[in-house]
DNA sequence: TTGTAAGCGTTATCAA
DNA sequence: TTGATAACGCTTACAA
């Protein structure tokens, strides 16, 4: 069997070699009934023997259909990518997807983001889209309804009328903020990235609550906002740490964050849980190996991932399909970073 | 301006609207030199108003193009998206893949690779292809050369004649394995991934001959393979520490895998680097927040992605080129996991 | 149970 | 400088 290089078989040729009609092998390809068994076999063959595989794009331009979906991340290529939290949410998607046999298509356009998406949607490149982190106003989420495309968004959206996965982020920073409410903190501070996303609204509105209810004093001196990497949290927990009344507990909205405060105290020569408690979100791997182990809440990324591509998959299946939302429940994993508040030393101090 | 729902204007809609025909608007989208300023504008105006977007499957039909670069991970699932070194190749991948208006196409297929790939392939689904880590023998490295198809490897490759990029694995390797033997360490352990990686072979093979090199003994007791993975250098660390000659220094084959060892060494009351000293590979970010900060091997992981891809572009570009190895350098970045070696308390005891 | 033939939205080859 | 027209490889009425 001598196969020309760089040549594809085309269904023509199966056809003729199997001697029956495109239409015929078109059928058996997409799994219709009533092909005669021994036809099927002489199609089989024929597909075995020239290595046949079917034309993505001519079937596209048919069908207006391509397997694939589309995953934009609607931030920073830095943010994206170094955040352990996206690539465990892409994995689920991965996983999902491959299950699904539908390939992923990546894109971290940054600024380009409507750009792309218009080329992706209208240019038939995808079936359906992913959007990645929402921002407060997002631009790309207004594009997408008005052309019905189908899509879901991880993370509260601006606008109605979109399906989306999240977590229950305002409860879940109440829950952190009350564990170390009960534990006897009253200096509480939340440390936390980008102010425009929808996740650190959400889990700073937790903590407000959670420090509202318990009749703990809210301080903007105690909530500081920069971005979701490890070098953001070293940075900002080191200025609380070195203010004239610093806390006794964190709040961290992301792992990054918090492994940052962490080694900004080690650092400073707090001793963590001693002198200083810290809490962070999401249970990445590198949590259960920061010294000490780090007290989260799990946000179960994957299974983000999982939800966020199975809604849009139904939602491809079946465009009318009312719109989604889905909630992951979060819970609080206590491991060694979290303890009693300290003696009030510092009063005795002064 | 009304336009349809769910209808997507054609080249046709774009060529009535613009009077001309279509063959005159493919040139325009094409960039065609000698086209009247005057028609340009009135098709640009269609163009505009009807927001019309090429199809890309129509066109990938005659031109045989997607403008998709496809990346697939040959490794585990799990593996793959753990690991902070591949996010990082992967945003260099998606950043040089964006710069030239390509899309990237993504999967982690496991097993199924093989049959993955040839769909991407026969089904002109990509027009290149990334592989990812390279394992001592890839049947789809395999199938890659059978078709001649556009692909780098990232990692050294088992077969010739296909282009990779890929670090000085074993200089580096060799180069860490002397600063430990130049701060005084003689028990040197090597721990590390999979076997049948490369990149482990290589490393492994560095570790050697610095150890050859200053007489000092090679022990299969000092070489522990296990996962690409944290969780694997905890135990494989605390398996060293807890053997009757514990070993003073620690080459892991990846950072992960020495912040995992960090935290095995702190577990069990070892001082690093009083009592042992770590030295890592890659500089992932988390290297920099680990207690304490872990001197590693920079490989300039975001560097791989970009070089990877731009090789497979100009592949893409010109199939004849002759095939390319690419080798970035490492370089040591001396953080506090490393220190003199301790005086040999244990011989003194014993 | 199978086949004929008409598209799908582009690009490419001629021709004008 | 522009335009007909024939592919590209598939799916899908409609027929048989």
């Amino acid at each position: 069997m001598v196969e020309k290089l760089g040549t594809q078989a085309t269904i023509k040729d199966v056809a003729r070699r199997a001697s029956v009609s495109t239409t015929t092998v078109s059928r058996y390809l997409n799994g219709f009934a009533g092909i005669k068994p021994d036809t099927k076999e002489r199609i089989a063959e024929a597909i075995g023997a020239l290595n046949y595989r079917t034309n993505i794009a001519a079937r596209g331009l048919v069908t207006k259909t391509t397997r694939i979906l589309g995953v934009m991340a609607l931030t920073d290529v830095d943010d994206f990518f170094n955040n352990a939290f996206f690539m465990h949410v892409l994995k689920g998607i991965s996983r999902t997807a491959a299950a699904a046999r539908y390939d992923v298509l990546l894109s971290t356009a940054g600024g380009d983001a409507e750009e792309i998406l218009a080329d992706w949607i209208h240019g038939r490149r995808i079936d359906g889209i992913v959007l990645l982190r929402s921002r407060v106003n997002e631009p790309a989420m207004q594009l997408i309804q008005r052309e019905r495309f189908p899509a879901v968004v991880l993370g509260r959206p601006c606008v109605n009328e979109v399906s989306y996965v999240d977590n229950n982020n305002v409860t879940a920073a109440y829950t952190a903020t009350k564990h170390l409410i009960d534990l006897g903190h009253e200096r509480i501070a939340f440390i936390g990235g980008a102010p425009d996303l929808a996740v650190t609204e959400d889990r700073l509105l937790g903590y407000r609550q959670a420090l509202a209810q318990a009749s703990l004093p809210v301080s903007d001196a105690y909530i500081l906002l920069g971005q979701y990497e490890w070098q953001s949290g070293y940075n900002l927990c080191s200025t609380l740490l070195q203010s004239s009344v610093p806390p006794t507990a964190l709040v961290a909205s992301d792992d990054g964050i918090a492994i940052g405060a962490l080694q900004a105290a080690h650092d400073l020569g707090w001793i963590v849980p001693e002198n200083l408690s810290v809490i962070g979100f999401n249970d990445i791997p590198a949590s259960e190996f920061s010294i000490p182990p780090l007290t989260t809440v799990e946000v179960h990324m994957e299974q983000l991932g999982t939800a966020v591509a199975e809604v849009l998959l139904q939602k491809i299946a079946n465009p009318e399909r009312a719109v989604q939302r889905v909630i992951v429940k979060t819970r609080i994993i206590l491991r060694s970073s979290t303890g009693r508040a300290p003696a009030p030393v510092l009063t005795e101090r002064s």
